[in-house]
DNA sequence: AAAAACTGCAACCGCCAGATA
DNA sequence: CTATCTGGCGGTTGCAGTTTT
């Protein structure tokens, strides 16, 4: 026998809401704010459960509810976000005001998945749709599918094409490939002295907040100047994101150039550039050169700050690992 | 004009985790 | 420590309105 919910065992009202139940309702917690939903329903003379109430006050009666259309800027950040955290409603919600869980999974169900599937893309993975999955599905296997990070071949920051061909997948791990025409040390050159862009630079840009001693947890108060931008990172689930990483090829033991003039052999120590500042970059993600990476324990270096972008550089690329996330513009995702 | 199919959305269901007794 | 309560969440259902046949 199945369960009974709680309306059948207490033979409450169920189905639509009534305006003569909105208006108690309305009233009520209008009057005695929220509170204990389980005590609501008999205060406010009301025949339903209270969870009924809560639905019916966050989803329909809450008077900062945004009514309408969704906007063009909402559609994409919804799609942006629900490649990062997945079916993640009320997640993806906290980023948008006035908006609920329930109509946002409403809008995706209804409309924005068959939209994607209509572009060839499949709304799961955010990726196109292909016969030649073979080749794909190897990519895949990188990233931990648990994880809701997905690659995207449309990034706003792919990978290059020409890093792309250097490497080739091997137990998970993203390897340099041996057949590859680029250059090791042009390689190297690419992940080690790039600008790589720092998601520091939108809290740093706002509160001026010292990168050296970020926290991460430092951006949630910050989450609603940037809600329209940023998911919440204090929520994501960094097990599953920490099952995703590859390391990268250690490229230390070619030597060769690097625009840092300076020595990037394999346990050697850099010297300090002009301008720049030693640095450990434990546990930091960057981007370089659009490709996503993490910083091992250990991981020292130097960094110099510009506008909104850091130049890095590390003494032994084998500190970082690599990750491939969903291509949300701006955002980077702390492990 | 009527029936069938489709669509959008409000609401419910069942599960889970944390709080409390 | 265990049982129960409560709120929160994602998946699903069912209804009302609309479109198509």
């Amino acid at each position: 026998m199945g369960r009974h919910s709680c309306c059948v065992k207490q033979k409450l009202r169920k189905g639509l809401w009534s305006p003569e139940e909105d208006d108690k309702l309305l009233k009520y917690i209008t009057r005695f704010g929220v509170g204990c939903w389980s005590s609501v329903p008999k205060h406010a003379g009301l025949q339903r459960c209270g969870k009924s109430c809560r639905l019916r006050w966050i989803n329909y009666l809450r008077p900062d509810l945004k009514r309408g259309m969704f906007s063009q800027q909402e559609e994409e950040l919804i799609l942006n976000l629900h490649q990062v955290l997945g079916n993640r409603w009320a997640q993806i919600a906290a980023q948008l005001p006035g908006r609920t869980d329930n109509e946002i999974k409403n809008f995706w169900n209804s409309c924005l998945k068959k939209k994607l599937i209509k572009q060839g893309i499949d709304p799961n993975t955010h990726k196109p749709i292909t016969d030649n999955d073979d080749v794909k599905d190897k990519k895949i296997e990188f990233f931990d599918k648990k994880s809701n990070f997905f690659p995207n071949s449309s990034s706003s920051m792919p990978m290059t094409a020409e890093l792309e061909q250097a490497f080739h997948i091997n137990n998970g791990g993203l390897m340099l490939s041996s057949s590859s025409s680029m250059e090791t040390s042009s390689i190297r050159d690419t992940f080690l002295t790039k600008s790589v862009c720092d998601p520091l630079f939108l809290v740093e840009f706002q509160s001026g907040i010292d990168p050296i001693s970020y926290n991460s947890n430092l951006l949630a108060p910050y989450q609603t100047t940037y809600e329209t931008s940023l998911p919440n990172l204090a929520s994501f689930d960094h097990r599953c994101t920490a099952a995703a990483t590859a390391t990268a090829t250690d490229f230390s033991d070619h030597s060769g150039s690097s625009t840092t003039g300076n020595s990037s052999n394999m346990n050697t120590t850099r010297s300090l550039s002009a301008g720049f500042e030693q640095m450990t970059f434990e546990g930091e993600m960057f981007q370089l050169n659009g490709v996503n990476v993490k910083s091992e324990e250990g991981c020292v270096g130097q960094w110099q700050h510009h506008m909104h972008m850091h130049d890095v550089q590390v003494n032994n690329a084998s500190d970082f690992n690599i990750y491939q996330m969903g291509s949300y513009p701006d955002v980077f995702h702390q492990i």
